[in-house]
DNA sequence: CGCATTTGACCGGCGC
DNA sequence: GCGCCGGTCAAATGCG
């Protein structure tokens, strides 16, 4: 089912490894019928601060029933909505770290609305800021827990994975990371359908959350590619899956149902 | 019985 | 240096 969304991600989205891992936000209700469309819930979010620049959200959602016919393939999904809706994402200076600016061009894909924004970065590390913005770690977790929410919403996306962003660091050298991308799901289900076969390798209880963050890896050989899924701690009913790494084969799903497997099936990366 | 999941141990990075 | 934490490993356990 290789399509021409597909080619864009594949070849836009991650050809370069510097380019930062992208996070979109969809929504996975269960109980409903077909891929749809809502209006943006409460997952979405703005962010400000002096050191963060604004997040631009969904102008719709797209969603999936546990139950579709369709495969609940998250990618047809999250294909469908890149040609909807406008993703974008936040973008901030890492203050912890020096002084690796934040790229300065952005690139744009697709026609009509812009489909999805991709900033250019000049170090993985900025991009790690943007998947932990999304996930509600340890660490903004630690700051909401007994503490005002105001001191929370102005540290949130501050503090989110800076130990991960350091443990990049190499004597003074960043260490290079997979490709990284971060999307959050309003879904009763934790581990979504993403046509991919994965292997549970440990789950490890968040910090003041009641929900424990589990790790998967990709069954197939050679494969290195991991998932990370956990509950939002502000809104259990969010999903937040995290995708670390490129896949080197196709979907399951396509090995299944097709013999002629193309690199442009290939989910995300 | 084979494979997937669970879960406690372990490791490395980081903050104090 | 020590403790905390995220991430991973691997033995034990569960399940089809």
């Amino acid at each position: 089912m290789a399509s021409t969304s597909q080619a864009m991600l594949n070849q836009g989205l991650f050809e370069d490894q510097e380019a930062p891992p992208q996070m979109g936000f969809f929504s996975f209700p269960p109980n409903s019928g077909s891929l749809t469309l809502i209006p943006p819930l409460g997952c979405l979010k703005t962010f400000s601060s002096s050191t963060t620049t604004t997040s631009t959200l969904l102008p719709c959602i797209p969603t999936l029933n546990n139950n579709s016919n369709i495969n609940n393939n998250i990618s047809e999904t999250l294909l469908s909505s890149l040609s909807t809706a406008t993703t974008t994402y936040s973008k901030h200076r890492d203050h912890h770290d020096d002084q690796d600016h934040l790229p300065s061009s952005a690139y744009h894909f697709g026609s009509g609305p812009q489909l999805l924004s991709l900033q250019r970065s000049t170090s993985n590390l900025w991009s790690w800021g943007e998947v932990n913005d999304c996930l509600g770690s340890k660490r903004s977790s630690i700051i909401n827990g007994g503490e005002s929410d105001h001191q929370y919403h102005d540290h949130h996306h501050h503090h989110l994975g800076l130990s991960t962003m350091k443990m990049k660091k190499i004597k003074g050298r960043r260490k290079v990371r997979e490709p990284r991308f971060c999307f959050k799901t309003m879904s009763e289900v934790d581990v979504l359908d993403d046509g991919y076969k994965w292997r549970k390798y440990g789950q490890k209880v968040v910090k003041n959350t009641q929900h424990p963050r589990s790790y998967y890896r990709c069954t197939q050989d050679n494969c290195r590619v991991k998932k990370r899924v956990e509950r939002l701690a502000e809104d259990p009913r969010m999903v937040i899956t995290t995708y670390e790494g490129r896949h080197v084969h196709s979907p399951s799903h396509d090995l299944e149902d097709s013999q002629a497997p193309s690199p442009l099936n290939n989910f995300f990366w």
